[in-house]
DNA sequence: GATCAACGTCAATGGCGTTGGCATAAGGAG
DNA sequence: CTCCTTATGCCAACGCCATTGACGTTGATC
């Protein structure tokens, strides 16, 4: 895609920015994410992340081949933490309802980076670190390859498609939140019955939904399911 | 948050655009979706649309506030192709996957307009028949009021989950899509043994199964639960 | 002390959504 | 038939974005 050199380490870091700042890929990595925390999806430009490094755009595009390297980088950072100082227990299946809880928190604590990220792949160290130990997991419980690798895509993909859902309603801006609200409360709850009964009937069940993400139980009815075919292959 | 006049309705046409069009609000959102069907997420921008439409860019906000507020006229004109024609067969387990496939359909032909509104509620028309017709499946097939709003909230979640997940991975840029590829292909399928032995060992299952939506098992296991709660209701 | 790669910065390009102002035409009023 | 209002199409412009090429400067190496 581009043409400008991209270096792969930290090894040397030379002149600083204007106001005394020393870059790496790990400090920009890391101010993108602060970035994202704090001032959403929006709030992260080329222009603005190099503003907040005491530098200028362009200068991101030394270390980043362009925004898109910076995602993937700012995902398997993600990665990382969710996977730091992880053992396993020898019970697969706590084993992986805690991994897939470790994922989904670790994106919702940078909601934006997940809506960015989470479709990707990124085939970076601690990204496939993250897949080693998934297969390791079901492996070791006794699953046949292909079982678990049809079980590792279903929980891979539900961890992210529940994260991804979960981390956008975080990532809403007030406006759109309050909007969302209102919709409930002025439409949902006022529609009549002759047109729409059902929506009528359950109104104050519907509007009283709560916040709590559906991810937990859809992660046990997955393990579950992985349970009973493990059982099939032993018997 | 614009100021410009957005006319509500297609009332009145007056002066037809320098190639003879005639606009209205229908006519807009259906040049939107072709453009986003025949030229992907990053077909549909304000110019391209205005000029498909023998206008101008500017034109299109004589129409809706903004691109946020097209999107959601599209989201909802999505449901309404999603919808048409449905009709329940009595078989209230059957109706639900319909729906659901139906929807996760809908969203996939446009994938964009999924990420930008699967987790809003736009309270427009066709998103609240479709939730009267869901809700309506559920009561009708015997489950009392709490448990149909849960399973409602459990289906639409989950829907609405791999929706995002799958659009936003088709949404992708084609070079984002080829990058992806390149990394299954060059990292994932050449990791030694030696570091990476549960990734070694099925890295051609791996590798040949990345496309499937785990979307349909997911709902098939939803409405197993389901059902298995119904047969407690009736016992 | 000369050379060279690394890298910060400047200026520019072409895209985007969005807006204010202006010109024009359709409908209504007289 | 004329005049006015209003909806609307279009133009030019604004400020934002990512990205790039050229330029100059620095630190490390020999």
């Amino acid at each position: 895609m581009a043409k400008r050199v991209v270096p792969e380490s930290d090894r040397r870091r030379r002149r600083p920015t204007k106001q005394g700042q020393v870059l790496t890929h790990g400090l920009i990595v890391e101010t993108a994410l602060r970035m994202l925390r704090e001032h959403g999806a929006d709030g992260l430009t080329a222009r603005r992340l190099g503003l907040a490094l005491g530098a200028d755009a362009s200068t991101v595009y030394r270390y980043f081949r362009g925004m898109d390297d910076l995602i993937l980088a700012i995902a398997d950072e993600l990665f990382g933490h969710a996977m730091a100082d992880w053992r396993p227990t020898g019970d697969w299946r706590a084993d992986l309802r805690d991994l897939g809880l470790r994922i989904h928190h670790a994106y919702l604590a940078h909601p934006q980076a997940a809506v960015l990220t989470a479709s990707r792949v990124t085939g970076r160290p601690n990204e496939v670190a993250s897949d080693e130990t998934i297969l390791g997991v079901l492996r070791g419980a006794g699953f046949p390859d292909a079982d678990a690798v049809r079980i590792y895509h279903a929980f891979i993909d539900q961890s992210l498609a529940f994260a991804i859902l979960d981390a956008a309603t975080l990532a809403l801006p007030k406006t759109a939140r309050e909007a969302d609200e209102e919709v409930w409360r002025d439409t949902y709850a006022r529609l009549p019955a002759e047109t729409h009964p059902n929506i009528a009937a359950t109104a104050p069940l519907l509007v009283a939904r709560m916040n709590d993400s559906a991810y937990p139980t859809a992660l046990d009815m997955l393990l579950s399911s992985a349970a009973a075919q493990l059982r099939a292959v032993d018997a």
